[in-house]
DNA sequence: CAGTGGTCTAGACCACATC
DNA sequence: ATGTGGTCTAGACCACTGG
């Protein structure tokens, strides 16, 4: 007899990945270095090398590895994306030039969680939050307003000055400066009306219609650590999704 | 000496997984049928059952079979959609209930290509095209108004009254149907102001801001078989993405 | 019970990066 | 030359489904 729900049977090599979990989580393993060998590692748990492989293959399946051929396993890190494309950023110019856009920051203030944040960050509601608010900007030309709420406890220190003396990208910054890594992410899109003062900042009449895109992004444990609004001109870029 | 950007060497799960791919495209396993056991392709093909399995969860991650542990391996269909959501469809209701929609046809028409339109399908600008519009209801709410553009010479004999015969999704009807089978799609997503017509459908004032949403839609080979932009109301549902 | 997919092993060999 | 990840094999055994 097992508990409904529940599966009565969980294969080696995903005990394997869940205490390859524990070790990212705790930190053993640090973003952007390499974990052990396949085979250190096949002898560490005392299983076969093909079995230790499954459970690395479902941890680069979930990002939280890379995996390079004759170099090694990484950890996943948000700190190398200051070439590339940010992994979470959905936002294309129409013309299809791939270009990073840049980030300016607008404000950092402090605040108590509305309700509705609150809940969506497992808070309760009044806890102490930060709410950064920022511009990003494809080609110099502002595009996405994005309100950032995050959980006061879990980024102590977190200043305007210290953002701006970080060189890289936001998650890159959560990251390296207060240890929380940014996972999986569920974002909800609605289309709704400029407001007079984000219509001011894009540069578009207030009325406008906007791309609202709400983000609830998760560490490990699927824990919610940071809330966001983003507001988009949509005139010259779009949302690009893939669906397989 | 190799091309540059071609892969000088093809591991043989990967040719293996290329022949069956064809196998599929060409019908000799149809959607919804089982394909032959493990073991049975294993000696076809003349290589381990390992091998073999390697092949088959590489088709199975990109969603074009589904396996069923004890009962087989089943090409996958969208035929058996019609009680879970349709997989490519992620307009959600804002209070959770997951509630499979409505769909109404209002129109359906021929035309020709207009030249965007007409890039996007690979065709000629001119070229004769089917014009489908239709209206996903939630709960009997209008909620989007969807235009599905065709080239026509793929889906001869399509008809309004052929359509309202068929019981189940519009991709399945496709699929049983016409044979074209949908497995990608790249979606654009922007902010616009409804027009009077579209506004009427859903029940809004012209002008409220709506999700649009446009789609391209591919079969085998990434060609590209279908061309649809949807008009969302979002003032009680969304757009539901899953960041990972 | 037989048949299917799912797991695990041990070992060989290949491809790639680095020294 | 060495170490890393990537492929392939042969075979054993486990979990699930259905007759």
């Amino acid at each position: 007899m097992s508990t409904p729900g529940t599966p009565s049977f969980q294969p080696l090599y995903l005990q394997i990945k869940a205490l390859m979990v524990k070790s990212l989580e705790a930190g053993e393993w640090r973003p952007g270095e390499a974990i052990p060998s396949d085979l250190e590692l096949a002898s560490r748990f005392s299983v076969s090398q093909g079995t230790v492989r499954r459970a690395i293959d479902a941890l680069a399946d979930d990002n939280l590895v890379v995996r390079r051929q004759g170099k090694g396993t990484f950890v996943a890190t948000h700190t190398e994306e200051t070439v590339s494309m940010p992994r979470f950023l959905r936002i294309r110019r129409d013309d299809g030039v791939d270009e990073h856009p840049g980030s300016r920051l607008l404000d950092v203030r402090r605040g108590k969680a509305p309700a509705d944040v609150a809940r969506a960050l497992d808070l309760k509601p009044g806890e102490p939050v930060l709410v950064l608010t920022r511009v990003l900007e494809f080609g110099g030309v502002p595009v996405v307003v994005d309100e950032i709420t995050l959980p006061a406890a879990l980024f102590r220190g977190l200043t305007r000055a210290k953002y701006e003396a970080y060189q890289g990208s936001m998650y890159g910054f959560f990251e390296t400066q207060f240890g929380v890594r940014m996972l999986k992410a569920r974002e909800r899109l609605k289309a709704i009306a400029a407001d007079a003062r984000t219509a001011a900042i894009l540069g578009v009449a207030p009325g406008t219609p906007l791309l609202a895109v709400e983000r609830v992004t998760t560490t490990y444990g699927d824990r919610p650590v940071e809330w966001r609004r983003g507001l988009s001109t949509t005139l010259h870029h779009h949302y690009l999704n893939e669906l397989g």
